[in-house]
DNA sequence: GCCGAACCGTACCGTACGGTACTTTCGAGA
DNA sequence: TCTCGAAAGTACCGTACGGTACGGTTCGGC
């Protein structure tokens, strides 16, 4: 069983920024956490201890900066290989279960809420990629590594889709619920580690009654 | 059966809002949807016709302005009754599917994205309640509408559930899977009327999957 | 020790925007 | 027709913030 779907990766050499560089962007992500969307170049400087000068020399201008912060918040997040191997049910349900786990322990984290409401709040204006990187490394990444363990499931006679995509969407909202739309809009919604292990066996039992083969469905 | 879950009350003495200041709202309404959420106080003036002078005086400031404007687009949107008598199976299916019809609709209407990006983009930062506006007349709108439903639906034996908060949860889930958050970070998820229905019959298939009463479910 | 590059701190500029004050216009009622 | 009040139009102010310029400091290479 995969350890984790996100694992932080020792960092260093993590990507194209230098320690120094990812220091500020380290900073600009607090900043977005504690203090919302409202991040002045001004704060951001004297928060990471640099001078305004070196942010648009190394980021260009705001938006660089919002988008290497982004980017580079999707690089730390790695998504560890699944290894199917003897895909029994019980093994297939453990893999959803920690799945969805994972899902909901990143969507509920203050991380995860800032950079969204980042990405919303300015995907409707100006020309910007922060709402397209932010559903790549979103929902899409869950899509791309959750389809082919369902595609496995179906291959090992636990489960019967004809389209993978609505399969992996219909176990997305099993999961989501209405959980992300209110945090995003600022409800308080604390799940501690056991409510979330219980959602996500619900999802993954939910899901069964929906695709599980030896289910009796309508129709 | 309702005819729809939304309908666009004929306006007029709508609310506590003057026909002008309703005009002043709209135009509000109309920026958000065309320009994001970078609306000036002075672009406003200009697109109503009025003074900036007259919008302090009859909103406070922008912040009240916002909350009046999604205010009055939440009281425009009037949820009918539901007249649940003689509640068979297809029936209660109907109601379901309408419902869910009439959800995705909202869901992906450019006002409703423009609310929620606006709401969502300032639920983190400084006292203001849009978030809480938009989450009330949102999902929990929707909660409290169709809870009854589902209680009447497990009342005459087509469904079962213990938690009627879960149960809608649920189908809130099936319903809206990934489409408002990609739809949220700028995708263009554009459905069609044909799509939108399909979405909503799978949707109702699947809760009856999960919580329909004549279904082996595992455990 | 000297030089240059990188970078910090800070002062500064221009502008956009929230909010206010003042003048003009318009329309209803006496 | 005159009066008055409400609201349009406009000019203005203060400030916050994006972006730039520049002097001072550190540090690695020679």
């Amino acid at each position: 069983m995969p350890e984790a779907i996100a694992t932080i990766s020792t960092a260093q050499e993590n990507s194209d920024f230098s320690n120094r560089q990812q220091e500020v962007l380290s900073a600009v992500l607090d900043l977005m956490v504690r203090e919302g969307g409202a991040l002045t170049m001004e704060r951001v400087a004297k928060t990471a201890s640099c001078s305004k000068e070196t942010l648009y020399k190394w980021f260009g201008d705001r938006q660089g900066l919002l988008t290497a912060t982004v980017q580079w918040q999707a690089s730390k997040v790695r998504i560890a290989p699944i290894d199917a191997q003897n895909l029994d049910e019980a093994t297939l349900k453990n893999v959803l279960v920690r799945f969805a786990c994972d899902w909901l322990t990143v969507l509920t984290s203050d991380v995860s809420i800032a950079l969204n409401r980042m990405a919303i709040s300015q995907a409707g204006s100006t020309k910007s990629d922060l709402g397209s990187i932010v559903l790549q490394n979103g929902p899409f990444a869950m899509g791309r590594r959750l389809l082919p363990v369902l595609e496995m499931g179906r291959g090992a006679g636990h489960l019967e889709f004809s389209d993978g995509q609505q399969a992996f969407s219909c176990f997305f909202g099993l999961v989501v619920r209405d959980i992300q739309i209110r945090v995003l809009l600022g409800e308080d919604v604390s799940l501690d580690e056991a409510q979330i292990v219980l959602e996500a066996k619900q999802a993954t039992k939910n899901f069964f009654a929906i695709y599980g083969k030896n289910q009796t469905r309508r129709k």
